[in-house]
DNA sequence: AATGCATGCGGCC
DNA sequence: TGGCCGCCCTGCAT
């Protein structure tokens, strides 16, 4: 096509701004050679003649100006690109620091990033000396130990279910009791129950919920039923034997009524004491449901920002009617169960953005530690204590984009210091050419970062983790993925099924329970002690490597 | 390989 | 307050 041609035409008239070392324009068949060889064409407005402008087709925007400047893709602008070069991003140098938000540097020369201590900031003042916190101490103080354990870091996959869901995982659930029984729920709304030392032991429940499963809980009397909150604004009560599953409550009786009415439910957690189901919608309620009778109990009590999502619950473990909260408001907040309703929280702990998850330290309860998209970690050592402010915030890349599962980090249920949380991290590091998202250990009494824990065939972002209550494991969901990480040196996988990665085939709608070697009826099946065969393609590529990393 | 899409949240008007 | 626009490291399907 000739360029008078184009000319002609409606559209706004295309200039070609050639910045190459001179200044003076090329022929006009270089400047198409060149258009083909760059890479980076910005595409900006720049003024041009009254006439153009005046085009109604043209809708009053000025002509496009085709740069051939290499460009940034974040602030458009020239002289500096942003993205990334092999495994390492480049920042922008035009805004603010990726991982702390401060303006005037960027990640790689961020002072968190660089700090021995990762990225703790001291709070401004501690006091952590009031009478409550005295009898506090001398009765609960030893259930914690000052004396900080040799740290055991599961950082070996160990075992991985490929393609499990069929849509990102969202939480996950050890088995109060099994070892091995670990429960996941995936953003369609399906609950998968995978027995990973067996490995092939697998199910996956698709028709308890319709979407989104945000948070699971295993009953306290009953460890074969666990309770599910979703958006789809149910609670479900499944028998995890038979799959049956009935709703305990259903904010949407009506169906559909738009995005303006529809209810999900986010935050859950159990009060065993009071035998209560708690949830939290995405209008700011929290809902009681009593599970002896399967009733909802009360009315709903609006315990954040009128129609802000409440994202997070979580009864204290010594005193489980003192409940932590968190949400959308940018507020965690503290209520007493015995006299709860609006407004009156016993605390209000304040952020700076969304509040991902807040959580009571698990064996004493006295420790909160809530993630917070403004990429920080806040630290109250003591909910006896002054919480006007954090005792510590800690800088970690966790700020996600809205594909993501949100981030949260999750206490190690089994350090006596309570000190040790895992959480993932957003912003990808070069690892010897690969740019990988490690899943971070982090000490919060110090902000230290005690591990970061990759795996080369791992290349998506694991949001989703947590630590096993009795022994060294780390399960992950990154993507549709489940993985298994012990330490190093443990042998504790069954020895026929070690290092087995099963992959599970993407039109997967319901795992097949007992799926051996030969049963490839939900996805192929394999394994680092046999040959692998020609399966799908794009599966082969990620599973060879694992397997040859497991073999061992 | 390139493209499109799903759809949360902050900021701006 | 509400609607609309834009988005820096997605993941997956086509």
């Amino acid at each position: 096509m000739a360029p008078q041609t184009r000319r002609t035409t409606s559209f706004p008239r295309v200039i070609i701004d050639n910045d190459t070392d001179s200044e003076h324009s090329s022929s006009e068949e270089e400047e198409e050679e060149q258009v083909e060889e760059e890479e980076d064409v910005a595409v900006r407005n720049n003024g041009m003649e009254p006439e153009q402008s005046l085009d109604p087709k043209n809708k009053g925007k000025a002509p496009i100006c085709i740069s051939l400047k290499k460009v940034c893709k974040v602030c458009k602008k020239a002289g500096h690109e942003a993205g990334f070069k092999g495994a390492t991003y480049i920042d922008c140098p035009m805004k603010p620091c990726f991982l702390c938000k401060m303006p005037g540097h960027t990640t790689m020369s961020c002072p968190h990033r660089i700090a021995t201590e990762f990225g703790v900031i001291p709070a401004s003042h501690k006091c952590s000396s009031n009478q409550l916190f005295y009898v506090f101490e001398r009765q609960l103080g030893h259930t914690r130990s000052q004396v900080k354990p040799v740290r055991i870091i599961p950082d070996q996959v160990c075992c991985a279910v490929i393609r499990y869901h069929s849509r990102r995982v969202t939480t996950l659930e050890f088995h109060p009791t099994n070892n091995n029984i670990l429960l996941s729920g995936d953003k369609k709304g399906q609950v998968g129950v995978w027995d990973f030392g067996k490995v092939y032991e697998k199910i996956v429940y698709g028709n308890i919920h319709s979407c989104i499963v945000n948070n699971m809980r295993f009953s306290p009397a009953n460890d074969g039923t666990v309770y599910a909150a979703s958006s789809d604004g149910t609670i479900s009560c499944t028998d995890l034997e038979t799959g049956i599953s009935l709703s305990l409550l259903n904010l949407n009786p009506d169906g559909w009524q738009g995005p303006n009415s529809w209810r999900m439910l986010y935050g859950m957690d159990l009060n065993k004491e009071r035998n209560a189901v708690l949830v939290a919608d995405n209008f700011g309620y929290l809902y009681s449901v009593d599970i002896r009778s399967n009733t909802k109990t009360g009315e709903a009590i609006l315990i954040h920002k009128r129609g802000s999502k409440v994202v997070g619950l979580h009864c204290n473990p010594v005193q489980p009617d003192l409940l932590l909260s968190c949400g959308n408001d940018h507020y965690a907040r503290i209520w007493d169960m015995r006299r709860i309703e609006a407004r009156s929280s016993l605390y209000e702990l304040a952020h700076k953005r969304v509040v991902n998850s807040a959580y009571f330290s698990p064996l004493s309860g006295s420790k909160i530690v809530t993630t917070s998209q403004d990429n920080r970690l806040r630290v109250w050592d003591s909910i006896f204590g002054n919480l006007d402010s954090p005792s510590r915030e800690i800088v970690h890349s966790h700020d996600f984009n809205r594909h993501l599962t949100p981030f949260r980090a999750e206490w190690d249920p089994k350090d006596p210091s309570e000190s040790l949380v895992v959480i993932g991290r957003y912003i990808s590091e070069n690892y010897n050419g690969a740019a990988l998202h490690p899943i971070d250990f982090i000490d919060i009494s110090t902000g230290q970062l005690v591990a970061e824990v990759i795996d080369p065939n791992i290349t998506t972002i694991s949001p989703v983790n947590k630590l096993h209550p009795r022994e060294d494991i780390l399960v992950t969901g990154s993507s549709r993925s489940l993985f298994v990480w012990r330490p190093k040196e443990s042998e504790s996988v069954e020895p026929k099924d070690e290092g087995k990665i099963v992959v599970c085939g993407k039109d997967m709608k319901r795992g097949g329970g007992h799926g051996d070697e030969s049963d490839n009826s939900d996805g192929d099946t394999f394994s680092s002690k046999k040959k692998n065969s020609k399966g799908k393609k794009s599966n082969l590529k990620s599973y060879k490597s694992i397997n040859k990393k497991v073999k061992r």
